[in-house]
DNA sequence: GCCAACGTTGGC
DNA sequence: GCCAACGTTGGC
């Protein structure tokens, strides 16, 4: 089993509305490094870290699954969604997406600013400079951290 | 295939 | 709103 963190900005999708949805298509992601991570690293029942990007305090806020693999982004072309792309087709799909559902929500989340003072979270992506990515792999070890911070 | 211009992300 | 970092585009 594997460990991602999924960057969403909370005004667009967050963690909120997963629980609401319970289980929600991760659509929209229009770059091919993370596409390559969504269309093959990953799998089923692999556990995600969900993350609040370009708002006020930036942070881990809850924990989601990974409940259907990678498949073709439907709403590329859509040309009414939100990411349209006239280069990806049905029969050529060039986006990818996964099925999430909702584990939890923090009882307190982790902010940015927090995780970069925990040492066994330094070598973690989010963290980087010039960090721009939306998903990423994440350790086991990183995963166990950030959960027992939100507990 | 190089590289300048431009666009986007995202913390601050 | 600023700006650093990085991806993408397109001329050559």
């Amino acid at each position: 089993m594997n460990y991602w963190l999924f960057k969403s900005e909370p005004g667009c999708y967050g963690i909120d509305h997963l629980k609401k949805d319970k289980t929600e298509h991760w659509d929209g992601v229009r770059n091919y490094q993370a596409r390559n991570m969504l269309r093959d690293d990953i799998k089923k029942g692999d556990m995600v870290i969900f993350y609040h990007s370009s708002c006020k305090v930036p942070a881990a806020v809850g924990v989601a699954k990974v409940v259907k693999e990678g498949y073709p982004d439907f709403t590329a072309w859509d040309p009414k969604s939100e990411h349209p792309d006239p280069k990806s087709t049905p029969d050529k799909p060039l986006w990818y997406m996964v099925d999430i559902a909702f584990v939890k929500k923090f009882e307190s989340e982790v902010s940015l600013q927090e995780m970069r003072t925990i040492r066994e979270l330094g070598d973690m992506q989010l963290l980087k400079r010039g960090n721009r990515l939306s998903l990423f792999p994440i350790s086991k070890r990183h995963f166990n951290v950030i959960t027992e911070l939100g507990s």
